[in-house]
DNA sequence: TAGACAGGAA
DNA sequence: TGAAATCCTGTCTA
């Protein structure tokens, strides 16, 4: 083996960035075998630049990646060999997993918080803010060193380090303690015990079920597995990543009917809390009574409950109190599902910082929220403990392969003297309403006449104009649930081949299937509204799935279609970026 | 008692 | 950055 190797997929910078040379013929692997702990910033066409971040590096240590392991991959794939910074850095960021452990002390309403580092041990004694929540062992007069301990003993018989510092913890602070320190960039270790919740038999159906056959995946059996652990301390909370249509519902019924325990399951929407409800009646033996919906609709609070996000954060005004939060005190939950993590609302957070016993298990395609606070979902809900390469499910054929397809065609002339005496929204809605993005939606459909057909757009008024032009029925808010039911079901025969859809499309997942997505006007939208959006259009099926999306060239909507491209790739689409000339779809 | 609809929140 | 969708509660009607 030759030292300066110059084949490689990945670029490592000694800033902590990763490129990734698609052309190389090792990109694939590559970019499997960094997904685990490198963010993904950016996705144009040639070269994708990932980024090792504390949290990336965190949530890999939590599903149990070790930083030798990290850099092993990382030499493995380079170009060039990494500085030897990357290497101090990794070691770094992932030993600081650890650093802090936080388990049960001699007082039942108190935890030890034990810290095992000097210096990390004083800056934290130098911030004002963790006063209130960390108490010095002294005051406490307690054996700081926890039931199980003996480091301050002399000559303890233990073989554990003994630690820089360590403060006692009341037991309703647990979250909020994590929660502060890893925002000072200290992730905290949990030990301390989890409560067990009312016991409840919940047999899965394994054999057979209403949709065909029902057999539990083995990487779904994993996940569930590398949530649960050995059970010990540590262990029965986390995150787990899997893509759309990989089936997070049945690792969620796997986690509940290995702990047979009394459930909460916590939903973005109406739709879901039903479809959980289905599933959970189709695949497991629990009898109906035993499963409540808690929504606006209906209020029951069952052993196996789910429940909307909010319903639970709503409130009569801002200043009172959020009265279904009592649903988590009702019963004694075991386990709480979060499903959609990535969509916690803030209000969620804040009792999930006081129900850090319960066993808890967030569920996600993606971990990236737009509003930074991934990093309260490692601390409160918990690392990522599991997540599969795409190509390996694509490979086994449990998901699709989707080509997706950027067409970038002109804005007529007549519109050009508009859109440049515009502000910013103004241009957005000029480029987004271009009237040339008619034909050349047609002129795609013609080319699927063998597909079932969505078209997706943002503005009514341009979504009623494509409609009438196409002589497809068109779905929107306002469209009753009787008249979608209809439409629905003449599109999932055949009889309509086209149907035109507004941002019903991030939300209904009664959707039909469609093996195209047209997207004529996109939104100023998080890559989460993006992800609803395509997880629900290219749902797992037989034949391959376009998603083609129109943008006017040269315009602000170019720049929005960064965001979905990156989103694109994270999911692990294949992207093709088209330049259409207007003459040629006229 | 079910549904339809208005109004507010995010 | 804007537009459009959701869900919730509460009130009204039949």
């Amino acid at each position: 083996m030759s030292q300066a190797i110059q084949t490689g997929a990945l670029i490592v910078q000694g800033d902590g960035t990763v490129l990734l040379d698609l052309h190389d013929s090792g990109a694939d692997e590559a970019r499997d075998a960094i997904a685990p702990f490198a963010e993904l910033e950016k996705s144009p066409e040639h070269m994708h630049t990932y980024r090792l971040t504390p949290l990336s590096l965190w949530n890999a240590a939590g599903a149990g990646l070790d930083a030798e392991e990290v850099l092993t991959r990382l030499h493995r794939h380079a170009r060039y060999t990494p500085a030897e910074h990357i290497s101090v850095m990794v070691r770094d960021t992932v030993s600081r997993f650890g650093k802090l452990v936080l388990e049960a002390s001699d007082d039942p309403y108190r935890l030890t918080l034990l810290i095992y580092d000097e210096d990390i041990a004083a800056e934290i004694r130098g911030r004002k803010k963790l006063h209130t929540l960390l108490h010095p062992v002294d005051e406490s007069g307690i054996d700081a060193t926890g039931s199980n301990g003996g480091t301050s003993e002399p000559g303890g018989d233990t073989d554990r380090p003994r630690p820089a510092d360590c403060f006692m913890v009341k037991l309703a602070d647990r979250g909020t303690v994590k929660q502060e320190l890893i925002h000072i960039g200290y992730p905290v270790k949990d030990l301390a015990p989890l409560r067990e919740g009312d016991p409840i038999a919940i047999p899965l159906r394994s054999e057979r079920g209403v949709g065909g056959p029902f057999v539990v995946r083995d990487y779904q059996t994993e996940a569930v597995a590398a949530l649960l652990g050995d059970r010990g301390p540590g262990t029965g909370f986390g995150t787990v990543v899997l893509p759309c249509g990989a089936g997070k519902t049945v690792v969620g019924m796997q986690a509940m009917s290995a702990l047979a325990t009394n459930t909460l399951v916590l939903t973005t929407n109406v739709a879901a809390v039903h479809q959980w409800m289905d599933e959970l009646r189709d695949k497991t033996e629990l009898a109906p009574e035993d499963i409540g919906e808690y929504t606006g609709d209906t209020k029951n609070i069952r052993p196996i409950t789910i429940a909307t996000y909010q319903v639970l954060v709503w409130r009569k005004d801002k200043d009172s109190e959020f009265p279904h939060f009592d649903i988590f005190r009702k019963r004694k939950w075991g386990l709480i599902i979060y499903d959609e993590v990535h969509l916690l609302p803030a209000p969620v957070f804040r009792v999930t910082a006081e129900l850090q016993a319960v066993r808890r298990l967030g569920l996600t395609a993606t971990l990236v929220r737009e509003d930074g606070r991934e990093a309260d979902v490692f601390s409160l809900v918990g690392p990522k403990r599991y997540d599969v390469p795409w190509k390996e499910l694509e490979s086994r054929g449990w998901i699709a392969e989707a080509h997706c397809h950027e067409i970038r065609i002109d804005l007529p002339k007549q519109d050009r003297s508009g859109y440049a005496a515009s502000d910013k929204r103004g241009k957005f809605r000029i480029a987004s309403i271009n009237p040339a993005k008619v034909p050349a939606a047609q002129s795609i459909i013609a080319n699927h006449p063998e597909d079932h057909i969505l078209v997706i757009g943002q503005y009514l008024e341009q979504l009623d104009i494509i409609a009438a032009e196409l002589n497809a029925p068109l779905i929107t808010g306002r469209t009753p649930n009787k008249e979608r039911e209809r439409i629905y079901r003449e599109f999932r025969e055949g009889k309509t081949p086209v149907i035109v859809v507004s941002k019903v499309a991030n939300f209904a997942i009664d959707l039909p299937d469609a093996s195209v997505a047209v997207q004529i006007s996109g939104s100023f939208g998080s890559r989460q509204e993006e992800a609803q959006r395509l997880g629900r259009i290219l749902r797992p099926k037989k034949r391959n799935s376009h998603f083609y999306t129109i943008v006017s060239r040269f315009t602000v909507e170019e720049e929005f279609a960064v965001n979905r491209q990156r989103f694109l790739t994270e999911q692990g689409y294949k992207y093709h970026i088209d330049h259409w000339d207007l003459g040629a779809v006229q």
